[in-house]
DNA sequence: TACTAACCTGTACG
DNA sequence: ACGTACAGGTTAG
């Protein structure tokens, strides 16, 4: 038994070691994460994940961690896969430790809702107030955090309790949501198994959850690597590099336009156009942010 | 169906 | 200082 643990710990070390986690973890993808001395921690549901480096270790309350950094996926034959001309071999070139994560589901779906019209600042400080207020305290590590609330505990807050999280007009998006996954209109087991069509139909009868968000939420949380979420970000980065071999027309993306964008986005990319989607996203963020510093 | 305005909140500019 | 704009969107008209 013993002797298993270290195996298995030991060879995820150069999977582990192939990770660039700072990349990781500012490309948009989570929120909840924070370098304390030595070592980052991540809430993820009802998981703490520790990476700790010097020597590089990875440690989680439920051993949850191989999923959460998709260890499962055949990187290297993703990454030829969607290389398919020179701006996305350019980016993985670049990027090359960034990887999707795989994440909690309720607390993926909660992050997205909470992210619409906001910033990545305003966004974690929100998903922060809501762990610190309502999500059960645990020990680790020597440390406190806050594991991310069930679908239960938010949906037996008033809007009163969730305006205080800062969430502004989306108090009452996030308050649906959450009942809408304890009645069962929003089934995540379900929701893993149906095709990517069948999924997006479900989140999108949802108040709150728009083409966006729902693309977000299927790509980081329910095995949809065909999602390509089409945010402000990826409509540039579609119109610069990108008019010849995926053309758009029109000044705003319609929910018609947004289906038939994704379907030609499909055809070029191909199945892991989600991944794709990951490299194209952190390669403009930085090249964006480096005007500022 | 396509297009627009309004929307909570926090912060970065002018 | 104080007003305005904007942020990985969504909804209502």
């Amino acid at each position: 038994m013993h002797q298993k643990q270290m195996k298995l710990s030991q060879s995820k070390i150069p999977l582990l070691d192939s990770i660039n986690l700072n990349e990781t973890i500012n490309s948009g993808q989570v929120f909840l994460w924070e370098k304390k001395e030595k070592s980052w921690y991540g809430i993820n549901g009802q998981d703490i994940i520790e990476i700790s480096e010097n020597p590089l270790k990875i440690k989680s309350l439920s051993h949850s961690e191989d999923r959460f950094f998709r260890f499962d996926d055949s990187i290297e034959e993703i990454f030829t896969n969607i290389s398919r001309d020179k701006i996305v071999k350019n980016a993985i070139k670049r990027f090359r430790g960034l990887r999707l994560l795989r994440q909690d589901p309720f607390q993926c779906y909660i992050s997205f809702i909470v992210s619409s019209n906001s910033n990545i600042q305003n966004i974690k400080n929100c998903l922060k107030k809501i762990c610190v207020n309502f999500g059960e305290k645990i020990e680790f590590q020597n440390y406190e955090f806050h594991l991310f609330p069930t679908a239960e505990d938010i949906s037996k807050k008033s809007i009163q309790d969730l305006l205080e999280c800062g969430l502004g007009y989306r108090a009452k998006y996030v308050k649906k949501a959450s009942q809408d996954v304890v009645n069962g209109k929003i089934d995540f087991e379900y929701l893993k198994k149906v095709d990517y069509h069948t999924a997006k139909t479900k989140l999108l009868e949802r108040f709150g959850i728009g083409n966006k968000v729902a693309d977000c939420i299927l790509l980081f949380s329910l095995e949809k690597l065909d999602s390509f979420p089409l945010d402000t970000w990826m409509m540039k980065i579609l119109k610069k590099y990108y008019y010849e071999k995926i053309p758009f027309e029109g000044k705003t993306l319609t929910p018609k336009k947004y289906d038939e964008l994704h379907e030609e986005i499909v055809k070029y990319f191909g199945p892991y156009a989600g991944y794709a989607q990951q490299f194209l996203f952190k390669m403009e963020r930085e090249n964006y942010q480096k005007k500022w510093l």
